[in-house]
DNA sequence: AAACTGACTAATA
DNA sequence: CTATTAGCCAGTT
């Protein structure tokens, strides 16, 4: 289990719909710079995080991309078809080469208070 | 303790 | 554009 799951499971809550964040920016803020693998492994441990909290269940996932843009490659090809199919029913288009363009979907949080 | 492993990333070539 | 390479860091051998 990854020790800071919830603090970033807390921040990709916060991704509007249609939006995109990356890895990295999740990492950011949730004020764990550097840790951009750590979200990765805090999503594929996903599932297993739900059967523990179930309100986990309506986290988008599938709006995290990682700093191409692009949806990482994953094990299971699958995977990869869910979240490029969970973006499209939001609108964002997807690239043949499963990208998205972050200079238009890329979410710009709102200054702290 | 040491090596290995990632849904990562920025810098090079 | 693709491919490598180094850093990165917590969790697991």
């Amino acid at each position: 289990m990854t020790k800071h799951a919830d603090r970033f499971y807390a921040v990709v809550r916060r991704i509007p719909r249609g939006r995109v964040a990356t890895y990295g920016q999740i990492a950011a803020l949730a004020g764990l710079p550097n840790h951009a693998r750590h979200v990765g492994n805090a999503l594929s441990e996903l599932p297993e995080a739900i059967a523990v909290d179930p309100s986990l269940k309506d986290l988008p996932w599938h709006r995290v991309v990682n700093a191409s843009g692009g949806i990482s490659p994953r094990f299971d090809l699958n995977d990869q078809r869910r979240q490029r199919e969970r973006l499209e029913a939001e609108g964002v288009v997807v690239s043949d080469s499963d990208r998205v363009s972050l200079k238009r979907y890329q979410w710009r949080q709102p200054a702290e208070s």
